[in-house]
DNA sequence: GCCGTTTTCGGCCCGACTGTTTTCAGTCG
């Protein structure tokens, strides 16, 4: 996706929160959040193609964003930024606390970060406040907690994008360059990312001058750290050419499989490190990283699986899985368009599933109890009507009519059984209460997979990387729900939610569960997401037998049958 | 601020939940 329309997207987003802190008027408040989401999800690159061609941008906002691309800000967003202190933006982060909150905590108590707040409530500042009675100030506190174990880390989302952005810039400068370390690993929380080069180390000096350098941390000749605009840390280290194999290996990590190969080393009476296998003075392979594993007399291993979790062991007996690859999918079974909340025309989105080559694609727009997508039965049936004429025009591709279920607080979901038997796929998901007791929470997700209609349960944890943690959930009665009923877990591919996390991908498939790795898009580039999920499901070593969207039609409509 | 088989003004995604209130404000999706 275009970094330009991304930064853009976010500083129009910023201009809406800090508008409505201002009390600004929600309509316009709104309109900045559309066109923000318009522009990061728009297919061109708005540093090229004109602004004004994004629907939901108007002259107002194209003049800002261009200010913005010429200057990395606008006039009102500076002024807003001189009005707002940081301290309530800060606040606004924390779950349940909203804008006007934030501003009466500030102007009154003089709170103006989470911890300050925590102290507030603590000490009992808070007692009298109003509007924050027991339960507020606790379930406050709660979301704090939330709030602070997720900080100082991106998703993997951001920071490919940055990791990408940072390649292309210095492309030209170097001889070779590519990311390792937990992006390489397709982690999805990244606290910093490392690049490596081959290159003079003049390049370090067009590195610190890039536009995404907020701060030098450290420069010499040999590593550069910077902090992004966005938070993030990058390294740029520079190797020598023959031990590019040796130091992508190190530094791709993780700590405890590098231990493992280097024990591996040393019981041969070799030395490995980030120059070289070797044997004395011999150099054994250094230049090629595959070479690393086959002398050590292991099988490669792919670097999503070096968690130093039993891959070294798998690797020597020749057991390694063959794990999923981005080209085993033969399709996407949860996208949205702009009928709901997506910004994409269905066309634009089935176009764009054909030229992904796909074997079939759902679309999958939300049903009418997330009351604000306005959803009809009506209009359901009407775009399922849009879709079989769009078949025409592909052949190759098959178009399945889903739709995104909201799992109510019972277990309910939004049609009853002879509407949803005129969908080829339901996913169903839990966008609400989600602070229900872990027994009534399981209670739920149990009665969606019973569901015979049910085929997917979506992001399952709900979480928002950075924002908001998972619900609670006995997640073993729910995996073996699943399992019994024949409903898929997703593993929906959208960066802030890679949801489910790999330690339950990895508990639901110990029960036998199913997984279908989903783009969950919004928005046309969304569509390749999935390159994503593919990494978390790598991660827990799955193979395509594990994933229904891997399989032939034949196999995966039997399973969406539910044994029905 | 955007948009127009409602076209240059007057709408704009609407309802539920929570905790606080004693009739409702704030937040969320």
């Amino acid at each position: 996706m275009p970094r330009a329309n991304d930064e853009a997207a976010a500083a129009l987003d910023e201009y809406a929160e800090l508008f409505a802190l201002t009390g600004g008027d929600a309509f316009r408040v709104r309109s900045y959040q559309k066109a923000a989401k318009a522009i990061r999800g728009y297919a061109r690159d708005i540093s090229t193609a004109p602004v004004r061609d994004v629907p939901g941008v108007g002259q107002a906002i194209a003049t800002k964003v261009t200010e913005f691309m010429e200057r990395g800000s606008f006039r009102q967003l500076d002024e807003l930024r001189q009005q707002v202190p940081d301290g309530v933006r800060r606040l606004t982060r924390i779950p349940g606390l909203g804008p006007k909150t934030a501003v009466m905590l500030f102007e009154e108590y003089g709170v103006d970060s989470p911890p300050a707040l925590a102290e507030a409530i603590r000490s009992g500042r808070l007692d009298r406040a109003k509007g924050l009675g027991e339960k507020t100030r606790t379930n406050l506190l709660k979301g704090i907690d939330e709030l602070a174990e997720v900080q100082g880390q991106v998703h993997i989302g951001i920071a490919m994008g940055v990791a990408e952005e940072v390649i292309d810039s210095l492309r030209e400068h170097v001889e070779r360059i590519d990311y390792a370390g937990s992006l390489r690993r397709m982690k999805d929380h990244i606290g910093d990312v490392d690049i490596l080069a081959v290159a003079d180390p003049s390049v370090m000096a067009v590195f610190r001058d890039q536009h995404y350098v907020a701060e030098v941390l450290v420069s010499g000749e040999k590593k550069t750290s910077v902090r992004t605009v966005e938070g993030l840390q990058l390294d740029l280290r520079l190797v020598p050419a023959e031990s590019w194999g040796a130091a992508m290996q190190y530094f791709t990590g993780s700590k405890e499989h590098n231990v493992e190969l280097r024990e591996m080393a040393v019981k041969k009476g070799w030395k490995l490190s980030e120059y070289g296998l070797f044997s004395g003075d011999t150099v054994l392979a250094a230049a090629d990283e595959a070479e690393i594993y086959s002398r050590l007399g292991l099988q490669y291993v792919p670097p999503p699986l070096r968690e130093g979790s039993g891959e070294v062991a798998a690797a020597r007996r020749e057991e390694l899985p063959t794990v999923i690859e981005r080209e085993d999918l033969r399709g996407d079974l949860h996208s949205h368009t702009d009928l709901t909340d997506g910004v994409a025309s269905l066309s634009d989105m089935v176009a764009r599933a054909a030229e992904l080559g796909y074997s079939y694609f759902a679309v999958t727009d939300h049903a009418p109890d997330l009351v604000m997508q306005r959803m009809t039965l009506e209009k359901a049936r009407a775009q399922r009507d849009q879709l079989r004429e769009l078949q025409a025009d592909h052949p190759k591709l098959r178009l399945l009519h889903g739709t995104e279920l909201n799992i109510d607080a019972d277990g309910g979901v939004d049609w009853p059984a002879e509407i949803l038997d005129e969908f080829d796929v339901c996913v169903a998901s839990v966008h609400s209460h989600f602070n229900q007791d872990r027994d009534a929470m399981t209670r739920r997700f149990i009665a969606a997979c019973e569901n015979p209609n049910v085929n997917i349960i979506g992001h399952p944890t709900t979480r928002k990387i950075g924002k908001r943690g998972p619900v609670d959930a006995d997640w073993e009665a729910v995996f073996q729900a699943a399992a019994r009923t024949g409903t898929a877990m997703e593993i929906d591919s959208y960066p802030d939610r890679s949801d489910l996390p790999v330690d339950l991908v990895r508990l639901a498939r110990h029960h036998g569960v199913r997984f279908s790795i989903d783009s969950d898009a919004h928005a046309v580039p969304h569509l390749d997401f999935q390159r994503f999920g593919v990494g978390l499901a790598q991660r827990a070593w799955l193979t395509t037998d594990d994933v229904i969207n891997t399989w032939p039609w034949q196999r995966l409509k039997k399973f969406l049958a539910k044994g029905g």
